[in-house]
DNA sequence: ATATGAAATGTAAACGCTTACACAAAAGCA
DNA sequence: TGCTTTTGTGTAAGCGTTTACATTTCATAT
């Protein structure tokens, strides 16, 4: 059996309030007390039980992190670094995988909130929907506890967003790419999530802004069946047997953009020569594949910092903002020539 | 402020034993009076509060998952499928980055353990350190809570191991590379942890066992400090200028065996004709390279799904088996010719 | 109608902690 | 010296559940 505040007072003969005041560095007790307190404490290995503590205090020091998928290489980076930074503040990080089907959201929402966590996170752009209905699982959890979202905007009250400026990189690459020359660009993407739709737009945007007549049909949705690589860029090598020509392509992420350099090279095209490749989350696929991808990266680890240090401020009562954006920027490698 | 049990049983009119025993599904609860609760629960939208049933029940329903970096491919895949089964069997995962550091394990362990988890699940071998007393924080934690590790073997009472022989696998898998003719073969590894060792200890055996005499001059460690694929890529360059001639390579990872093919392409030499390559964990990244890379597929979600199925036995009360081991497989692609 | 046992429900103690409030000891001041 | 703060410590009431045990209800057999 554990011991508890109860069995610690005894052996250091205080009451179980001083032990809890040393526990939690309350200012008012002696020096000599808390010495006395925390030899014993050490000596038989003493560890306070968090969920009676949470009910004292009402919060278990704990956030929950919901994601999609955090095997994926893109969100288990953003796991990753925000339970680096939640442990650094002192925060334990519940993590629920809800998979990419849209009704689980609200379950799982109410689940990990039974657990009284002091926050939500929401990784990944997946978690906001395009109607009103499917979001009110967000307005509910913000009713009870602060809601963090990376990588998406959501305007509500106790919602704070993090993100990355999606449309205007994927705006700013494209008109790059085009301005180099290569005018006609197929864009090649999977998911329309909240980010996903940003970028097309972005992607739009700057080939409308050059007056590109054709690129509509070189807008290429890979079905959701098509999971592997390998599939992907089978889907890839029909659909441009319809399309119009194409001098690149910009790929919604690097492993999409990994498919396109299968599918270049299943089909003797020549990268960059022939055909240049752009990827997006400058994820350590870039550097796996040959020649090495140039991508998009969108600051991940400096959006988690950013979160993290919003939300302990919402929790600690200040004002903060409840939208920051970051910029993404080019890394250019050897698919691209510009 | 939320709702409690108590308010629940006011407006349903009945005591707040009934309203627990319909929330835990007694069957000693009339289906009349279960449905009334039900509905009320419903309409008002109440959760329980799980601090407080932990303190009752003494079982936060949750488990602790231990990991150096979730961040890492075949880490985040693990952690991935440990927290779908869990789910699936209603428990919650709470996630611990420890890093790569060995200090911090017995601070993270006890944090963790305050929490009141219902088990500790260490994933990866880095959790198996070579001293006794560097162990000594997982046998503090068997004392109170079940142990589970994933990819390392550790004897000892409620710890409980599922693993895969990575000896044996790297045994077969270099004893087929040597016997179909490639006798000089590199063995490429960074860190060694406990698996580590087990698939250098196979790679050895394996040419040994052929009287081969030149390969321990073709081990080659990375050092810490190369972190990145090219990093790699240029140490094994070094490596293999000032060591004997070798046809083949095998790497302890997918990363490595990556490092190691960009090494061929730098220097001009053409994998498979005069180079093969070989990784081990059968992740995405065999897919992202040219050509494909062969690699030794674990059976890491089998292994997931028995961990979690032997933990749930655990927990249960049944008796259950300490060690369990699974074979890995070789997944050829086109960086051999076997 | 009455006794009997089973089924359903209620009562209250326990779980381990925090903290408002009460109290005692020590310190400061006249 | 006595009076007032200040400082340190203790007491006890919550926090929201679970569950052993007590009690009520209800059906069945007598």
């Amino acid at each position: 059996m554990s011991l508890t505040i109860y069995d610690i007072s005894k052996k250091a003969e205080v009451s179980i309030a001083t032990v809890s005041r040393v526990l939690n560095g309350s200012p008012k007790v002696k020096e000599a007390t808390r010495k006395k307190v925390m030899d014993i404490i050490d000596e038989y290995g003493y560890t306070p039980n968090s969920s009676a503590r949470a009910m004292g205090l009402k919060s278990m020091k704990t956030i929950g992190i919901m994601c999609a998928d955090s095997s994926d290489i893109f969100l288990a980076k953003a796991v990753y670094y925000l339970e680096q930074n939640l442990q650094a503040h002192g925060y334990e990080s519940l993590l629920c995988c809800t998979g990419y089907n849209a009704d689980s959201k609200k379950n799982y929402a109410s689940l990990i909130l039974s657990k009284k966590v002091d926050a939500i996170i929401l990784v990944g752009s997946h978690f906001i929907g395009s109607s009103e209905e499917e979001n009110q699982y967000i307005i509910d959890c913000s009713a009870k506890v602060p809601v963090m979202i990376l990588n998406a905007s959501f305007r509500h009250d106790n919602v704070y967003c993090i993100l990355c400026d999606d449309m205007n990189a994927m705006y700013r690459a494209t008109t790059e790419m085009y301005e180099s020359g290569i005018t006609d660009i197929l864009y090649f993407y999977d998911v329309l999530s909240y980010s996903g739709r940003k970028k097309l737009d972005g992607f739009r945007m700057a080939m409308q802004s050059h007056h590109s007549k054709k690129h509509e049909e070189l807008i290429c949705q890979v079905p959701a069946d098509c999971r592997s690589i390998d599939a992907m860029a089978d889907y890839l090598g029909k659909f441009a047997a319809k399309a119009p020509k194409f001098g690149g392509i910009i790929a919604a992420d690097d492993q999409l953009a990994i498919a396109a350099i299968k599918y270049a090279q299943k089909n003797g095209i020549s990268i960059p020569d022939e055909l240049q490749v752009l990827g997006y989350n400058n994820s350590i696929l870039t550097h796996c594949c040959t020649p090495e991808l140039t991508s998009i990266d969108s600051q991940l680890e400096t959006q988690t910092r950013a979160l993290v240090k919003t939300l302990i401020g919402v929790l600690s009562g200040q004002e903060m903002p409840q939208k920051t954006v970051f910029s993404g920027s080019l890394i250019k490698r050897s698919t691209t020539n510009f």
